[in-house]
RNA sequence: GGAGCGUUGGUCAAGGGGUUAAGACACCUCCCUUUCACGGAGGAAUCACGGGUUCGAUUCCCGUACGCUCUACCA
């Protein structure tokens, strides 16, 4: 890609709850875009409206990116040469570009109220505030100049607009769509600024991103509508040489059926929407993050990254380094694509296996805790690697684990009993009596012993192997048998016998 | 309603004028393991439809259908 100019990326997230899969995403194609090309991925905060604001937001998006490891380059809190990096810190500039419009002819004052908005759109059936509609509204256009200053000056609270010529087509290259292509006569005279003084996204992106030198801009598809008002803006106010290019991603859907992908769909089928928890301030509601929800930083990344792109090669497993490295906007997807909460957790299951213990065992140390107070840190990392392989969440390391710290609290008894004989009583007191002398513990020399005994007393192998495997997990699941008795110790599995043993008397 | 964008197996997708149309997840079968999982081997697509262009279209063009997004003083 042939690019004289820095790159310097921004992800511009307004602070009004959690940050879900779509959101991460958009944050994560920025930054490695930016660590592709050597450039700079900045952290813009989009708050211009008050109204949502949500304590907390802010924060969270901080905590969620650095878990992910994308850190900003510069952000409200890495600090930058363009701060502020929050649009509210920015309001004093916004207006002057605004009032500058006004002076081109390309925007102007309007006055109309939202309730008289309202009354029109319930009235007309498409309402739209643009060149069909605007001479009958009551603004800078329709109002004679004294008037407009009269109603200025005494604080009459008005907004402005941009002023879009009828029929005129817009052009501009996305780099993931190629050419599109809009005619101005389809779009409405959007609020630039609004009447609290604050401007609307479309100025603000506008204006920030002349700024702070934005050199490609890429956010979600459903702002593809309104590039052209954005396009129309840089070509008035700094000149299309210096706009950014842009690059619309795909929206990411809900599984079933078609449509974006929103927290109430995480809900309804049960897998989490947002990177981490989020607890709503007003309703103190918790959502479920993927963090909490048991997925590795990396394993989650990894995820995300394929979500809409590749490299072409069929390769998935990409660290993020190497997603930096390999990472092309061009080979972003065109096409919404559905998420699939399976293939998320095989993505987590690949980066559980190739996760040292030591480090598996940091996100889960409390639940460990609380579950097997008694478990040695070295047994855990143990038992992690022994059940490693049958693990897609982190919480699933204690559920798996259970039957090697604790004895079963239930006995799936009647599998055994089905079939059980004297011979195989007799078996078992031998196995119990063998397990008492030996000392020779290891996985491997308890097969050998139990198959050996197993051959002198005429039965066969799996004749005594699931009733041994009930005895020490309490039904037909678990690792090796002989990986847990060698785990849980001699005593252990004696007692476990013993307890089974009983109970079929 | 209008505009824009999209449409390759259940899902994610590669490919892109001539191919046996990759691969992954899920599913099914088998093997391994006398549990399960992991692992291994198999199994499934007339590339939305209709017209063109072409010797030849899944690939290019035009329509149609369907889906989505936007259509707020929200982003």
């Amino acid at each position: 890609m042939p690019e004289q100019k820095n790159v310097r990326v921004r992800f511009a997230p307004s602070p009004t709850g959690g940050l879900h899969l779509g959101g991460v995403r958009t944050a994560l194609f920025n930054y490695l875009f930016a660590k592709k090309h050597g450039g700079k991925f900045i952290l813009r905060i989009e708050d211009t409206d008050q109204t949502r604001f949500v304590p907390g937001a802010e924060e969270y998006i901080f905590k969620t990116l650095a878990w992910c490891g994308i850190q900003p380059d510069e952000s409200v809190q890495h600090g930058g040469d363009f701060a502020p990096y929050r649009q509210s810190e920015r309001k004093a500039s916004y207006a002057q570009y605004a009032e500058k419009l006004i002076a081109m002819g390309k925007a102007y004052y309007a006055f109309d109220t939202a309730e008289e908005l309202e009354e029109k759109r319930k009235q007309i059936p498409n309402f739209q505030y643009s060149s069909a509609t605007r001479l009958q509204l009551k603004n800078s256009l329709t109002l004679p100049a004294d008037e407009v200053q009269k109603l200025l000056a005494n604080g009459t609270p008005y907004v402005i607009r941009i002023l879009l010529e009828p029929n005129e087509d817009i052009q501009f290259t996305d780099l993931i769509r190629g050419e599109v292509h809009f005619n101005t006569s389809t779009l409405d005279d959007k609020v630039l600024l609004k009447a609290d003084g604050m401007p609307t996204y479309h100025l603000a992106v506008v204006v920030d991103d002349f700024a702070m030198q934005i050199s490609h801009a890429f956010r979600g598809e459903e702002w593809l509508p309104s590039a052209p008002v954005h396009i129309l803006l840089w070509k008035y106010l700094f000149g299309l040489e210096a706009m950014p290019q842009w690059a619309h991603l795909p929206l990411i859907l809900k599984p079933d059926g078609n449509g974006k992908l929103s927290k109430r769909d995480g809900e309804r089928l049960g897998f989490p929407v947002f990177a981490m928890d989020w607890t709503d301030p007003k309703t103190n509601e918790t959502i479920t993050g993927f963090k909490e929800r048991g997925f590795l930083p990396q394993a989650f990344v990894n995820m995300l990254a394929l979500l809409g792109w590749n490299d072409g090669t069929g390769t998935e497993i990409f660290s993020l380094p190497e997603l930096c490295e390999k990472f092309s906007i061009e080979r972003v997807t065109k096409s919404g694509a559905k998420f699939d909460y399976e293939k998320a957790k095989w993505f987590n299951a690949a980066y559980i296996q190739k996760t040292p213990a030591e480090i598996l065992t940091i996100p889960i140390a409390d639940a460990v805790a609380a579950a097997y107070p008694n478990a040695t840190y070295s047994d855990f990392l143990k038992a992690i690697n022994l059940v490693k392989d049958r693990c897609a969440l982190l919480p699933e390391f204690i559920e798996q684990t259970a039957y090697l710290f604790a004895a079963p609290k239930k006995i799936e008894i009647a599998t055994i009993q089905e079939k059980w004989t004297t011979e195989k009583n007799t078996f078992f007191e031998q196995w119990t009596d063998f397990l008492a002398s030996t000392n020779a513990i290891d996985a491997a020399n308890l097969e050998t012993a139990f198959k050996t005994l197993a051959a002198e007393n005429n039965l066969k192998i799996g004749e005594v192997m699931l009733p041994f495997r009930i005895m020490l997990v309490g039904g037909k699941f678990g690792i090796a048998v002989f990986d847990i008795a060698s785990f849980i110790g001699v005593e252990e599995t004696i007692a476990r016998i013993r307890f089974t043993l009983q109970q079929l008397a």
